[in-house]
DNA sequence: CGAAAAAACTAACGTACGTACGTTTATATA
DNA sequence: TATATAAACGTACGTACGTTAGTTTTTTCG
């Protein structure tokens, strides 16, 4: 009779992989120990190896299931929007922020540490990257397609809106001035109307 | 007689700095060893204890040394325009993702390697980012103040616009399909005038 | 040139790393 | 209850780390 995982080791396992989000998010991977990892779990540094078969592994695990979610939700997120190239969009920006805020160690992770991948794991990680891309410029690229929008190069645009949202993470606090849905808001507004011009039949 | 530091001791701190931004830049503060640095520079790991202090302190003045610069650099294409709040956002764009193209190594590691610092090093960088951030701010307010922009929170609004710049810095080749200068217009663009809408008053 | 200082070298320090090993304890099913 | 196995333990391995000490070579300058 097989037993894969006891009750017990898959409460350690999750343990294991948020405390590596946490101690990976705040000294960085190379910087992170095992016997740091243990310690926050509480288990000695060799009880990992019952979890996990590498450092290394433990890494990518995390990234890709991170990627997974990722990919998944964005489906799920526009599957559920009208089909007009402008819903779609304010409903990317929205999952985008929302689930950026929710994971913020996740996300700094899977953007900043893919140098401490090795060549396999790196390619493949990137591979989700480009496809999680891909999505955004299809809902651009129909928009053009339909004359909602007026885009000269929605590769590079894609990229400037990932970047400005993405880039919330930095600053945002739970505790701060602003709710989510008011950051949400505010970058809607400043991905559909520009950041600083006047544009007033333009504006929702 | 005392002696500084001689022409040869000038070269090899000057090539520990370039190779320090190399390496930190590759592999992260905590796996470059002083080893692979100084084997990079052509010297063993001990001499290059006449150049810094310790491994801490590379990392401080090499970050140290660029926010020195990127700031000082800002004022002088500030002022080298007409003192209108457009003109001096377009010339703050422009700066911007010239000068981050052209130190993508300083300012990856500037901006993802302070939580490799020693508490009162990062307390000074992160007021040298905020004193930034604020020149940006300044232009903003200045800009809504004289009646040129319409702008609902002038300070995320500047951190929104500093990411989408800075993230130019994640996809950029310089073999690319873009020179430099288009990517300064296509991002002038995107700030002005909105990342998708139409907008045919405001473009210019 | 010759003195002095800078900057390189070799060797070693003590510490901590990721990981493997063999063993023991806990627990779920037959 | 017996058995299989997950999951913990403690110890040890070989390696690499940042840094220091002492010595030798190179460079500068009166």
């Amino acid at each position: 009779m097989e037993r894969i995982a006891g009750p017990k080791g898959l409460r350690t396992a999750a343990a294991i992989r948020r405390a590596g989000l946490k101690l990976i998010y705040r000294h960085g991977f190379g910087a992170m120990s095992l016997r740091d990892l243990a310690s926050e779990v509480g288990i000695q540094a060799s009880s990992l190896y019952n979890h996990i078969r590498t450092k290394q592994d433990l890494l990518f695990d995390l990234i890709r299931e991170h990627m997974d979610a990722l990919l998944a939700q964005t489906d799920a997120a526009l599957a559920a929007v009208p089909d007009t190239a402008t819903e779609r969009l304010r409903a990317f920006i929205r999952h985008h922020i929302v689930y950026h805020l929710e994971k913020k160690q996740d996300v700094f992770i899977a953007n900043f540490e893919l140098r401490s991948l090795e060549p396999q794991h790196y390619a493949t990680i990137v591979a989700m990257r480009r496809a999680y891309e891909s999505k955004l410029i299809a809902v651009l690229d129909s928009g053009v397609a339909e004359g909602a929008f007026d885009i000269r190069d929605t590769r590079i645009t894609a990229y400037s809106i990932l970047a400005m949202l993405t880039g919330v993470c930095t600053w945002y606090k739970p505790e701060g001035r602003l709710t989510k849905s008011e950051i949400v808001e505010l970058h809607t507004n400043l991905v559909l109307h520009g950041c600083v011009a006047h544009c007033d039949d333009a504006r929702s």
